[in-house]
DNA sequence: GTAAAACTTAAGTTTTCACTTGACAATTGT
DNA sequence: ACAATTGTCAAGTGAAAACTTAAGTTTTAC
């Protein structure tokens, strides 16, 4: 059942870790964090066609990362912040286990 | 040219998200973060071959993420915690550009 | 009303990737 | 000594992924 505050796309861990494995959707990435962009001028400066873009948004898309909205004949794309929140939370509790080890280790040490 | 503050170590930001985009190698991750095991306690919850688990610490070794060191005929796997770092750099960087246009906006709507 | 712009979609190609197999090397236990 | 354990290496397979091409749709501009 929706949410009112939900975000729209259910945001799986793995389609994020995914969606960031590739440069070129990193690239995107990181040009949308600039500003919402059309489709047609995020293709421009890459040396790859405008069908390979739209298939890299569209995986974008599904990770939850980048919102896209579609007015008249143009798609504006926007960066989606919550997707990276997945990300550093699964890397933050990687860390916590980590280093509740050495606390562990540590205080086995101190005896 | 080489800077003072670059880490010695060539922790490649695509070769981390690389390694990261792949659910096994996110497994393993996960395995190591609770502390070091060697290759063949690695291998052995997984559904794969031990040479595959092996092709994937490569990969994460060339990552940065995990350091393996062979002792006999036994090689111990442990992480690194600093690979994670370059990661959060990167969405820090991200989310500093993405905010900072936020605040423009509403510098922009405040006057 | 027609042409250009901005996508969309489907199908095909090429490349990358995860994984296996099987042979081999080094170490350890008996 | 020899057998089992632990890992390494190279080659091959199959599937997924990235990318292209080409034809089609919708919207906008002239």
């Amino acid at each position: 059942m929706p949410h009112r505050n939900m975000p729209h796309r259910k945001v799986n861990i793995d389609h994020v870790f995914h969606a960031l494995g590739d440069p070129t959707r990193r690239a995107l990435v990181e040009r949308l964090s600039q500003g919402p962009i059309t489709v047609s001028q995020l293709a421009a400066p890459l040396a790859i066609t405008l069908a390979a873009v739209v298939q890299h948004l569209q995986i974008l898309e599904k990770s939850g990362l980048v919102r896209t909205e579609k007015v008249g004949r143009v798609r504006t794309c926007r960066m989606e912040a919550d997707g990276f929140s997945q990300v550093e939370q699964w890397i933050d509790d990687r860390r916590a286990t980590w280093e509740c080890r050495l606390d562990r280790l540590g205080d086995l040490l101190e005896e």
